[in-house]
DNA sequence: TTAAAAACCTACTAATTTGGTAGAGTATTA
DNA sequence: TAATACTCTACCAAATTAGTAGGTTTTTAA
C-alpha cells in the first residue's frame, strides 16, 4: 500500500499538471482543493523540489511550479522518491536493493522469481505512465 | 513492500509444500532451516491455521501440516491473509475496500484508474500462482 | 502413570514509521 | 515596509513491526 504521503504527492502534482499555465501555485490552495493537511503537504512539496521535480518562488505571487513537462515525469520515478521501493521485497528491488538476512542464496530463494515477475509487471505500467496520463480525466460513463 | 511476517509465512508454507509427505513439521525445524525467529513463526503459523490453510497436532510427533493441496492455494489468498490488501490504495482494493477520506468522488479521482490497472496486473500473476509453483526450484543456470 | 514434547496463549517490549502540528526564519514583491 | 509564502527546526501521538518471555494445555510414548 502507498502511504498518504505518496498519494498526496501524486495528487498535488497532478493538480499542478492539470493547470494550463506554469505559474506558481500556493501550497494552501492545493491543500484546500485536494483536502490535504497544509503542513503535511509543505513537507511533501519541499521533498519534490529537492528531488528536482518542482521549483518554488517565495513571497507574494510565489508558490510551487513544475519544472519539467508532465509527459517526462514517470509515475515510477515519483513513487520511488516519495515511497521508496516498488518491488514487494528488498532483494528484488532495482533501485533499493537490499540483501535478505534470512536467505542463504538468492538464486535458490523460492520467492524471488515470483516477486521479480510481479515487479516487472508493475514497472511495465508505472514506467510508461506519466503525470500527463493522470491529468486525463477518467470518464465514468 | 511485504512485511517479514508475510515473507516468512510464504517461505514456511513453501517449505512444507516441498516435502513429499504431509506429516507434521516442527515449528522449530522450519525456523532453523529458514532462519526465522521461532517465536515469531509460531504466531504466523497459528494464524495460517486459524485461516484454514494448516492443521496442527500437539505433543510428541506433532507439528503443522498442510490441509490443502499446494496447487489449490493461490499466493494472492496467502498475501491477503498475512499482509492484507494487495492494491496500492484502499479505495481500489477488491477485498479490503475503504473509502478515501480526501477524495470527493472516486469516479473522478486522478489516481484510481491507474491504481486499478496496477492492481489487475498484479492479481493476474498472484491469483494464478500457487504454493505448488513456489516449490519449483528456480534454476539459475 | 508420568515425563517429555510441542503447540497454544497471554503479556510485554523496543524501534520505526506515519501523519501530523507549532512556530519561527527568510526571501520576495507590491 | 508590510504582507506574503516558502523554509526550517522541533516536536508529537498513534500505529505498526518484529520481535521476546514464560507459562498452559494436549498428546504421545516409555
Amino acid at each position: 500500500m502507498l502511504s498518504k504521503k505518496t498519494k498526496y504527492g501524486l495528487k498535488a502534482l497532478t493538480y499542478m499538471a492539470k493547470k494550463e499555465s506554469r505559474d506558481p501555485v500556493l501550497i494552501s490552495k492545493i491543500a484546500k482543493d485536494e483536502n490535504i493537511s497544509k503542513k503535511f503537504l509543505e513537507i511533501i512539496l519541499l521533498q519534490l523540489k529537492n528531488s528536482g521535480f518542482l521549483g518554488s518562488k517565495k513571497g507574494k505571487g510565489g508558490g510551487y511550479y513544475l519544472i519539467r513537462e508532465p509527459e517526462d515525469i514517470t509515475i515510477a520515478s515519483l513513487i520511488r522518491i516519495l515511497e521508496g521501493p516498488i518491488a514487494m521485497l528488498p532483494c528484488v528491488s532495482l533501485n533499493f536493493y537490499e540483501k535478505c538476512d534470512d536467505c542463504k542464496d538468492e538464486e535458490t530463494c523460492s520467492l524471488s522469481k515470483l516477486m521479480i515477475e510481479v515487479r516487472d509487471s508493475t514497472l511495465k505500467i508505472l514506467e510508461n505512465k506519466t503525470l500527463a496520463d493522470l491529468t486525463q480525466s477518467t470518464l465514468s460513463a
